[in-house]
DNA sequence: GTAAGTGCAAATGATTTGCAGATGT
DNA sequence: ACATCTGCAAATCATTTGCACTTAC
């Protein structure tokens, strides 16, 4: 498993250094540490996780450095970010891509199948010619649990 | 005109400000100036956007009592919020409650019609649990013009 | 009179930026 | 070599908080 996984992260970086070389852009350590970060963590992370994330796989990467991976990764269309309306923006491989939705008393966030927006997305397309990008901001709401132990949601 | 919203606006704050005492609070000149410059903006607005309107209604109100009045009527339930992708969170009397939708290139917040998340909300409670709250953040995409204007949206 | 609310200044959290020096290709 | 990146420190933006003082009721 070990093995497999260590597989991966270097067909990942070896595909994504390309990428990079493609864009006249470099493969650098704190790039390497952010993407090793980020395929470590199946689901979604935000900035300040990832920051501490690397800093234990390469202490002397900066926090800006981090921040500005992230916007490189992204502009690359390797990445995804998902706004969430608490709290710090959520970010994810492109592979993991899918909506989101936030529970505003638990703060968990929900995956949502990629589907479920395609309607409403349609909807928005046809009535107001507004091209939905059901990824880029998390649904709100309240989960299942929350919604069952109380009445009042918080936030 | 000027007299009738006078009029609506003497309502409007005899009518917070018994809701307010209901709830053991008070109605003060911050608050008061909040009500104002909330009432005299048809659509959303920013806390900041408050701030100075407020500021030349009363320019010894305090950014932060501000802020803390936004707080306070959104309990009292007078006042939602809705989390942008880009930038601050905005304000409007409940109201105007409606979905919203933000253009991830030139920041238009789009107003929605009530009804356009309904299937979406059954569906989401019926599969998932969870209680969809679609006021409480706005929807991000690419809005009529910019889609036609453009291939690669910013952001 | 007294609790609720305020102004202020300082703290916070997330993110960005200018710049001089380091590094990948 | 030289442009791309980085570390650092400082700046920014939106918002919050502790505290002594006002004010609405």
């Amino acid at each position: 498993m070990t093995v497999t996984s260590e597989a991966v992260n270097r067909d990942i970086l070896e595909h994504v250094t390309s990428l990079l070389h493609a864009r006249g852009e470099r493969m650098t350590v704190p790039r390497r540490s952010v993407l090793l970060a980020l395929s470590a963590r199946t689901g979604h992370v935000s900035a300040e996780q990832v920051v501490s994330d690397v800093a234990t796989l390469a202490p002397a990467v900066h926090r800006s450095s981090v921040y500005r991976t992230l916007d490189a990764l992204t502009a690359a269309g390797l990445l995804q970010h998902v706004h969430l309306g608490h709290g710090a923006t959520a970010y994810h491989l492109v592979e993991h891509a899918h909506p989101h939705a936030q529970c505003t008393s638990c703060h968990t966030i929900v995956d949502l199948p990629t589907d479920l927006l395609d309607a409403l997305t349609t909807c928005a397309q046809e009535q107001f010619g507004f091209v939905l990008d059901p990824l880029h901001v998390a649904l709100s709401g309240t989960c299942r649990s929350c919604a069952h132990n109380q009445q009042k949601p918080g936030h």
